[in-house]
DNA sequence: TTGTAGGCGTTATCAG
DNA sequence: CTGATAACGCCTACAA
C-alpha cells in the first residue's frame, strides 16, 4: 500500500543504506547504482516519511508562525511575505492564530512543539512577557513587532515612533495645529510607541498636549467608526486625523463620508502600515509604509539563519526597520 | 535533554506501556497509577513526540490549505474560517501558497505528502483537472471553487451564477440599460459562472448581448483600474459597472474619483465576494455576500468529516452555497 | 562503494 | 490492571 525505502531497496537490488544515500546526496555511491535507484525510486513514486526523517534527524523543514488573529489586510500581507522566504528554501509553514488570552497561546505554543524547526511570533500584546516561557527550550525564535525587555529575543520590529512622528510632523507642516490621534490597543508596544511619535511631534512643534484629542481605539475598522464620532463632537473641531494604523483610517475616512464631512478639505485624514489597499480608497490614504510582506521575509530569513546556526550561540540581534512616509491625498498634500 | 516516555515512566516506577495509557486514555489503568503518572509527566513537563506518534498511527493532526496566492483580504478570510474550525478540533495547518504554474503546484501537493490527515484545495484556475492526478492516493480532499469534472471530489462552492444573475438583474431594475462587467481570470471557473449569470440577466431582461461591455480583469484591484479606463471609453458610455469581485470594484471605484465621475450618480458600481472592507469605503460597495471565513469553516468541517471516514466510502458530496445581494450605496439604491 | 544493524519515541499486541 | 516487545520508516555509524 505505502511504498517505502526497503520497497525501492529490494526493487533496486541494494541495500536501503544506499537508498538512502542516493536520495540525500550523503556517502559515495557508484554511479549507475545511483541512477538505477533514482529511476526506481520515480517508477515507484517513492516519496519519503517526513515523520520518519524528524524522529531520527529531529528536524521539520516546518517554521511555525504565531498571530494573534487573521483579520485584514495585514496579517495575510505578513503571511504573504514569511511564505515566499520560506518557500524558496524549502520550509512549510505552519500557521496559528487567534490568541486572544495567554492560555490559548499557551495552547499553541504547546501545539508547534516537535512541530517545528522554529518560529516566528508576533504577538504585540505584552503579556508575551509571560508566555514565552512556556516555549520549548532552544527552539529559534523570532519576535516581530514586539521585543521582550527581560529577554533577549532575536526580533524585528519598524520604527514606529520614528514613522508616527514624522508623519505628525508633516501634518502640522501643512498647517493643522489640532491634530486628534486614533490610538491602537491599550497593551500594543506598536501602538505606544505610534503614540509617543504623535506626542514628541506635538512638543517639538511647541503645540499643546491635549489628551481629548487621544481616541482609544483597537486597529479594526469598527474603532475607527466609533472614534470619529466622538472627534467630530469636539470644540474646537480638530482638523486632522491621524490612526494608528490603515484599518483605522478607513473606518474614520467611511463616518466622515456619511458625516458629509470633506476630506481633506474640512478633515486631513492619515494612517499607518500602507496595506495594499490604502492607495485604492478614497481619497487615497495618506500613511506610513511598512513593508508589510518585506517584513514577513526579514523575520523569516532571520528565523532560518537561527535555525541553521543552532548552537553556535550567536547573540541575537534586533533589527529595527525605518519605515517611510506615504503622502496621498487624505492629507491634503498637493502632491501624490 | 529531550524528556521522552521512558523518562517518564522510569520515574513513575511504570512500563512506558502504562504511560502511554494514561496519556491517551487507551486502556484501563489503576487511578492511583494513573495519578502519579499524570503527576510526574506534568512536572518533567513531558510533551509526545509528535513525529514518533506520526510514524505509528499514520496520523498528522494537521490539514493542509493550498491556495493560489495570499494576496487581498479575500483569502486570509478563508483561511481565517479554516483555522477556526481546525483549532476547534484540535488540528492544525500546513498553508502552502503561490501555486503560479503546474509544476509549483505538484511541488506543494508533493510536500504535503506525510505530513498532512487532509487537504483543502483552493485552486479554481481549471488545470487543477490535471494536477490532482499527483495527489497522494486516498488522502481526504474537499475542492473549494471549483469542482473538477472528471473526478467526483467532496467540493464547496458558491453559486457564483446565482449571485451574478441577481446582482445584474437589481441593476436593471433601477433602469441601467447598459451594464458593463469586469471579467475574472480567464481560467477561472468562478469568473466563468458570474459572467454567465451576468449575461443570462441582460438576456433575460432583453436587453442586447454587447462584447464591447465585458471587460477583461484579473480579479486584482489594478485590473478594476485598467477596466475603468476602458469604459469610460465606450461610446455610449454605460451607467453601471459590475466588478467579478470586490477587489476590482475597488480599483474601479478610485479610478472614477479620479476621473471625476460621481458614484452612484453618474456610475453604478457593484462587486462580488463582499470582503470585510467592502462596507467601509466611499461609497459603500453593493456587492453579494459569499460568508467568505464561513465557506473556510464548512469545508473544514466537511474535510475532518471525510477524515474520520476515511474508508467507509462514502460518495463525496457537493455543497453549494447560496450568496446574498447586499444592497449599500455604490449603486444607487435608496436604501442602506 | 556497499551492506548490516541499532535506534529515534510512540503505540499496540500480546502475555502475564 | 500491567509489562515486554514488536513494529512504524528512516538515517548513520561501523564493517566489509
Amino acid at each position: 500500500m505505502k511504498v517505502t525505502i526497503r520497497d525501492v531497496a529490494r526493487e533496486a537490488g541494494v541495500s536501503v543504506a544506499t537508498v538512502s544515500r542516493v536520495l540525500n546526496n550523503s556517502g559515495p555511491v557508484h554511479e549507475l547504482t545511483r541512477d538505477r535507484v533514482r529511476q526506481i525510486a520515480r517508477l515507484l513514486r517513492y516519496s519519503p516519511s517526513p515523520a520518519a526523517r524528524t524522529l531520527i534527524t529531529s528536524t521539520t523543514q516546518t517554521i511555525g508562525v504565531l498571530l494573534p488573529n487573521l483579520y485584514g489586510e495585514f496579517f495575510s500581507e505578513v503571511i504573504r511575505g514569511i511564505d515566499q522566504a520560506a518557500q524558496r528554501s524549502g520550509f512549510h509553514l505552519l500557521v496559528s492564530s487567534s490568541h486572544a488570552d495567554r492560555s490559548e497561546l499557551e495552547t499553541a505554543l504547546r501545539a508547534m512543539r516537535g512541530r517545528v524547526d522554529g518560529l516566528i511570533v508576533m504577538i504585540p500584546d505584552i503579556d508575551a512577557e509571560a508566555l514565552l516561557e512556556n516555549l520549548p527550550a532552544r527552539l529559534p525564535i523570532v519576535l516581530v513587532s514586539a521585543v521582550l525587555e527581560s529577554h533577549p529575543f532575536p526580533s524585528l520590529t519598524i520604527d514606529n515612533y520614528e514613522g508616527a512622528y514624522r508623519l505628525t510632523r508633516h501634518l502640522i507642516e501643512r498647517g493643522h495645529s489640532a491634530v486628534a490621534m486614533i490610538k491602537g490597543s491599550e497593551r500594543n508596544q506598536e501602538a505606544g510607541e505610534r503614540l509617543r511619535g504623535y506626542r514628541a511631534a506635538l512638543r517639538d512643534a511647541e503645540l499643546p498636549h491635549d489628551p481629548k484629542l487621544e481616541i482609544a481605539g483597537d486597529f479594526t475598522e469598527a474603532a475607527g467608526d466609533r472614534a470619529v464620532a466622538e472627534i467630530l463632537a469636539l470644540e474646537p473641531r480638530p482638523s486632522a486625523i491621524f490612526a494608528a494604523n490603515d484599518a483605522m483610517a478607513i473606518g474614520a475616512l467611511s463616518v466622515l463620508r456619511e458625516a458629509g464631512v470633506r476630506v481633506p478639505e474640512e478633515m486631513a485624514v492619515a494612517g499607518f502600515d500602507d496595506i495594499p489597499i490604502a492607495r485604492y480608497i478614497s481619497p487615497p490614504l495618506t500613511t506610513v509604509r511598512v513593508g508589510i510582506s518585506a517584513l514577513g521575509e526579514r523575520a523569516t530569513q532571520k528565523l532560518l539563519r537561527g535555525i541553521s546556526e543552532a548552537g553556535s550561540g550567536q547573540t541575537p540581534t534586533s533589527e529595527v526597520l525605518r519605515p517611510e512616509l506615504v503622502i496621498r491625498r487624505s492629507c491634503g498634500a498637493r502632491r501624490v
